[in-house]
DNA sequence: AAGTGAAATGTTATACTATATCAAGACGAA
DNA sequence: TTCGTCTTGATATAGTATAACATTTCACTT
């Protein structure tokens, strides 16, 4: 599975799905999905989309939950940290892992111009050139960020015909 | 030349020469590179680091330059779009760009965590796997955003024996 | 040389993104 | 239960970026 999905899917099934999985990896790991975490990945699923903070803010705090900046803010770098969420660091924006499952990974992300859309695609298994570059240089990489900006295939005139 | 430069080099030539590939490309393309825009781009050149935009508003400032954000920002949009600068989104900041004489290119850039040098490698030419992969789903890449975050040869423990 | 339109700059205000700090509460382990 | 740690609550503030509009500069035409 290295597609990139910009298809249809069962939205239902993959919002419960995503927080099986979260619960899963955080018992296994001793971790904590606690209330507003788990509320906050629930809002990225469910949305489907890169959010900004304060956009999830705003929907938290019409629920009444404590909606200061913070506690998003900490919530986010819990699921950030643990594979749960990505943030686009071109938007200054977040999304819930598409795959959550496979454990750590290198995602590449899509992001459309046009309607905004930001689709998740795997790195490479094999070394790619930048780590190759990298490893030349005596540069180790610890974590890497690749996001291409254009057009989605729904976007891109005369596309999707 | 696709090396990554953590080395030495000679750094006066290397700020009058950037400046005058900037200024040999303005001319051939009818660009304007004004006074404000000539500056920031050689403050970036001079200090060879990633620098955020109230950094180098700093350093205008205390030339008695107008020091308003929109002038800084309005100077890397510029030299950005025109490939004399790239943004570093990982930190919100911004660097010269190492080769601005070579046109369009795709930048890769290292970060270190430790001393916070950022040094600028070419993405590969050949066809990427992210731009296959792209390709794929029928994505049309316009930019992209690479960059790695770890650790420099001086600063890997053990580097640099 | 004067007129014109487009590009660039000056200036003020404000929006958006993110973290520091410290107090209080919740939870598991001994 | 007590301890230590992780998590949350809450206030304040730091850091990044753009909107909007008036004014000037510049290249080009007449």
């Amino acid at each position: 599975m290295s597609e990139i999905g910009f298809g249809k899917h069962d939205h239902s099934a993959c919002i419960s799905g995503a927080l099986e999985a979260a619960e899963q990896v955080c018992s296994a790991q001793g971790l904590r999905l606690t209330k507003g975490r788990r509320r906050v990945l629930e809002i990225l699923v469910q949305e489907h989309r890169a959010m900004g903070a304060y956009d999830i803010l705003a929907v938290l705090s019409d629920e009444g939950f404590g909606a200061q900046p913070p506690v998003v803010y900490r919530a986010l770098e819990f699921l950030v940290s643990n594979g749960f969420a990505h943030k686009i660091e071109k938007l200054n924006a977040y999304v819930a892992c598409s795959h959550p499952q496979e454990g750590d990974h290198a995602p590449v992300f899509l992001i459309c111009k046009s309607c905004g859309i930001v689709a998740e695609g795997d790195a490479p298994k094999r070394k790619s050139d930048l780590q190759q570059q990298a490893q030349e240089s005596g540069f180790v990489i610890e974590t890497t960020v690749m996001e291409a900006e254009g057009l989605c295939p729904t976007c891109v005139p005369g596309g999707e015909a």
